[in-house]
DNA sequence: GATCCACAGGAAATAGTGGCTT
DNA sequence: AAGCCACTATTTCCTGTGGATC
């Protein structure tokens, strides 16, 4: 780590044409995706994961084990860095063969698709199977086989597992395989990992029996914890000196107030560096950490609206319409019609309402647009009112982007102005 | 207190896609 | 080629609801 003085850099930029500002050293290391060598903030859950774990240097059968907590509170990285512990501790014991298998569930939402994803990941990459087609049962099969010859102990991580929703069928299958005398050289372990607490209530019975022996809880970070890592990154990630007083602790409390997640205040730290950078500065201040905050909340609803399906971007068009033209608030009634003719005008099949509305609701749930309940009573019957919740700009420039829709006048002459 | 508005949203049926099996 | 299988997006049908009005 190398400083040097902000008096010697600021003569050196009088001189140069292209000022040079140093803020990251390795900014890699405030990516989410940065596997940290060592845990902070977390020694009761490692313990606690650690005893869990003990079945497996023993030899016996692991004991299946449940992680919950909301997003960027560790989960994921305790079980890398412990797993990874694990496995090299094991090799020590010529009786234990062990082997961990990470699958993230993020798009997948039934047991089946787990199945088929987890033959997969045990198969070598040119004997994939296809995701649709064979019965169930017949993917459960081909995984017991598969399983059966690694050997051993194989510690199944199922990453963010509430994504299967309520078909939880595998997590009864693999814990009893072995009792089924479906598997005979193996010893599978499952390892759920859950953002959501409500995932384990919404388990069938039987299911929260065998998968539930082990809870492990993370809290969200509060703001000293969420400092702490912050420090400890920011420390090999960032030159000496290129964090202002105070702009630590206001990622902290910021992440620490909004989801508690390290996630959150690594992204924050690493943007404001960048912003930092991009205005020339060699230190970090507690203003580029604002901006940081709102550039984030806005690329995060941008990139919503980019995903949107093809009816989800006709009817975010049609409420910018309507946004446009009048204030709002407003309600199905006035905002189908408009869907209607700017689908037409695009040559798309329009929706029904029913399905329409859906769309509506997602855009609300996503925090692209507000929804209030109303209720007129006997005249005027009980509706949802919706307006947007981002600025109208910034929505009239992503609808710019979408393909294969043709704006109305208003809101195309609005994208205009805005060029 | 009964009535009734205007819609929300659940449930089941249907369409359509991609892929396996025989 | 015909019959399955899983899955997603949609349509169709319908029941439920809170509160102003009768």
């Amino acid at each position: 780590m190398v400083l040097q003085s902000s008096d010697e850099r600021d003569e050196s930029r009088m001189t140069t044409f292209t000022p040079d500002t140093d803020i990251f050293c390795d900014e890699d290391m405030l990516r989410d995706d940065y596997q940290p060598n060592s845990i902070t903030a977390r020694e009761t859950e490692l313990d606690a994961y650690q005893t869990a774990l003990q079945p497996v240097i023993n030899g016996a059968q692991p004991r299946n084990i449940f992680l919950y907590g909301k997003t960027g509170v560790g989960k994921t990285a305790v079980s890398r860095y412990l797993l990874d512990q694990l496995q090299r501790d094991s090799t020590q014991y010529d009786d234990v063969d062990l082997s961990v298998v990470w699958l993230n569930c993020t798009n997948l939402s039934s047991s089946y698709q787990v199945a088929v994803n987890l033959v997969n990941e045990l198969r070598p990459a040119d004997d994939q199977i296809s995701t649709t087609g064979y019965p169930q049962q017949r993917v459960f099969d081909l995984l017991y086989e598969e399983l059966d010859a690694v050997g051993g102990t194989v510690l199944l991580v199922l990453d963010e597992i509430d994504h299967i929703g309520s078909d939880d069928e595998i997590l009864y299958e693999i814990p009893r395989a072995r009792s089924n005398d479906y598997l005979t050289e193996t010893k599978p372990g499952v390892i759920g990992i859950s953002n959501d607490f409500g995932f384990r209530d919404d388990l069938s019975p039987k299911v929260k029996d065998t998968l539930c022996e082990e809870e492990i809880h993370f809290a969200p970070y509060n703001a000293p914890e969420l400092e702490a890592i912050l420090g400890r990154r920011a420390e090999e990630a960032l030159y000496d000196g290129a964090i202002g007083s105070g702009v630590l602790g206001l990622c902290a409390g910021i992440a620490a107030q909004d989801t508690g997640s390290a996630r959150q205040a690594l992204d924050l730290l690493y943007q404001a560096g960048e912003l930092a950078r991009a205005t020339d500065h060699d230190r970090i201040s507690e203003t580029n950490v604002h901006d940081a905050r709102s550039k984030l909340e806005r690329s995060q609803i941008e990139h919503g609206m980019r995903e949107l399906t093809r009816h989800g971007h006709l009817s975010l068009i049609a409420m910018l319409q309507l946004a446009i033209e009048s204030t709002g608030p407003f309600r199905v009634r006035n905002i189908y019609p408009r869907y209607r003719t700017i689908a037409e005008q695009s040559n798309i099949d329009p929706l029904v309402r029913r399905r329409m509305h859906d769309h509506l609701a997602d855009l609300a749930m996503l925090g692209i647009l507000d929804r209030t309940a109303r209720n007129e009573g006997r005249s005027g019957g009980q509706y949802y009112e919706y307006s947007f919740a981002v600025d109208l700009d910034l929505v009239t420039t992503v609808v710019s982007d979408f393909e294969g829709v043709s704006l109305p006048r208003r809101v195309s002459e609005l994208v205009h102005s805005l060029e």
